[in-house]
DNA sequence: CCCCAGGTCGTCA
DNA sequence: TGACGACATGGG
C-alpha cells in the first residue's frame, strides 16, 4: 500500500543511529523490525510504498513509528530563525524524523550503546531477539521480534552476556525486573517534566546523562533533552570553541530551549556524515 | 599489542 | 563535585 508523505527522508530517519534493527536492500527500501511486524518502506517522490507481514492498521502504524504527522516544518524554520547557520545543516537530513520507538526496546537499545559500537548493539539486539522474541516470516524470510517483558524476565545474566551484552548484562536484567515488578513504570514517564524524567531514569544503573537522554528523545518525543557525543563534541568545538559537555548543554539550552533535542540530532547527522 | 566505541560506575581525594 | 581507571566485546 502507499501512504502520501511531505518532507520525508526515510534513509537517514532509519539509519541516523536512532534504531539499529533494519536492513537496507538493494532496492534501497528498508525493512524494519517494528514492536509487533516487520515492515519493508520504499519512497518514491512523495510515496511511501508499505510492505508487512502484518498490515493491520498499518498507515496508522508507520505514521506514528516515523512521526509522520508532527510539523517539523516550522520547528526547523524556527531552528533557522535563531541562527541561520542552520540551514545547512537542517537541508543536509531534510526530513528527518525522530522516531517514536518501543519503550522497553529503547531502554535496552541505548544502556547497551555504553562505550559499545553500533554494529555490536545491532548484534546484541539480534541475538536477544532471535532468543527469546517471537518469530516473523516475511517475505520467505525469518525475523524476529524484540521479546515482551514476560519473556525477558525470565532471561538470566549469564544468558545475556551470552548474548553478547558485556559488562551491561547485569544492567539489563536489573532493568527489565524492575518494569516486571512495578518499581520502574515506563508509562509515568509521560507525566514528568524532562528533568524530572531524566533523574527517574538515571536512577537505574546503566543510564547516565547520556543514555537517558537518548530514551527520552527516541522513545518519548522530549525535543528538550540532548545527548552530546563525541560528533555532537566536534562540531561544538570546531565551530563555538566549546569543549565540556556542561558548556555545550547551557549555551545549547539558552539558544533553543525547548527545541534543543532536534537541532542536536541535525548536527549529530551533519557531523558524523561529514567525517 | 594497542586503541577505541552515540558511557557509566565505583572509588578516592 | 571532580578526576580516573575498569569494564566486555570486536574491529582497525
Amino acid at each position: 500500500m502507499n501512504i502520501k508523505v511531505s518532507n520525508f527522508n526515510l534513509k537517514d530517519t532509519v539509519t541516523c543511529g536512532q534504531i539499529f534493527r533494519f536492513k537496507e536492500e538493494d532496492d534501497l527500501s528498508y525493512t524494519v523490525v517494528l514492536s509487533d511486524r516487520v515492515v519493508n518502506l520504499k519512497l518514491e517522490d512523495d510515496n511511501l510504498i508499505v510492505d508487512s507481514n502484518n498490515m493491520d492498521n498499518i498507515e496508522e502504524v508507520i505514521k506514528s513509528y516515523f512521526d509522520l504527522d508532527f510539523d517539523y516544518d516550522s520547528l526547523n524554520d524556527k531552528l533557522i530563525e535563531i541562527d541561520s547557520s542552520n540551514k545547512e545543516i537542517i537541508d543536509a537530513c531534510n526530513g528527518l524524523k525522530m522516531i517514536n520507538e518501543p519503550r522497553v526496546e529503547v531502554i535496552i537499545s541505548y544502556i547497551l550503546s555504553a562505550n559499545n559500537r553500533v554494529p555490536q548493539i545491532r548484534k546484541t539486539l539480534d541475538n536477544i531477539s532471535e532468543r527469546y522474541g517471537e518469530k516473523v516470516l516475511f517475505r520467505n524470510k525469518e525475523y524476529y521480534l524484540f521479546p515482551t517483558v514476560e519473556k525477558l524476565k525470565k532471561v538470566s545474566i549469564e544468558e545475556y552476556r551470552d548474548c553478547k551484552a558485556g559488562f551491561r548484562d547485569k544492567y539489563i536484567y536489573e532493568m527489565i525486573n524492575k518494569i516486571d515488578s512495578g518499581e520502574f513504570d515506563i508509562n509515568s514517564i509521560d507525566n514528568m517534566d524532562s528533568v524530572e524524567a531524566m533523574e527517574y531514569l538515571m536512577k537505574n544503573n546503566g543510564i547516565g546523562e547520556k543514555v537517558a537522554s537518548c530514551i527520552l528523545l527516541f522513545g518519548y518525543h522530549r525535543f528538550d533533552v540532548f545527548p552530546i557525543d563525541t560528533w555532537v563534541k566536534k562540531y561544538m568545538k570546531e565551530k563555538y570553541n566549546l569543549e565540556k559537555v556542561p558548556e555545550i548543554r547551557n549555551f545549547m539550552k539558552e539558544k533553543y530551549d525547548k527545541n534543543s533535542g532536534l537541532i542536536i540530532q541535525y548536527i549529530f547527522n551533519y557531523s558524523r556524515n561529514k567525517k
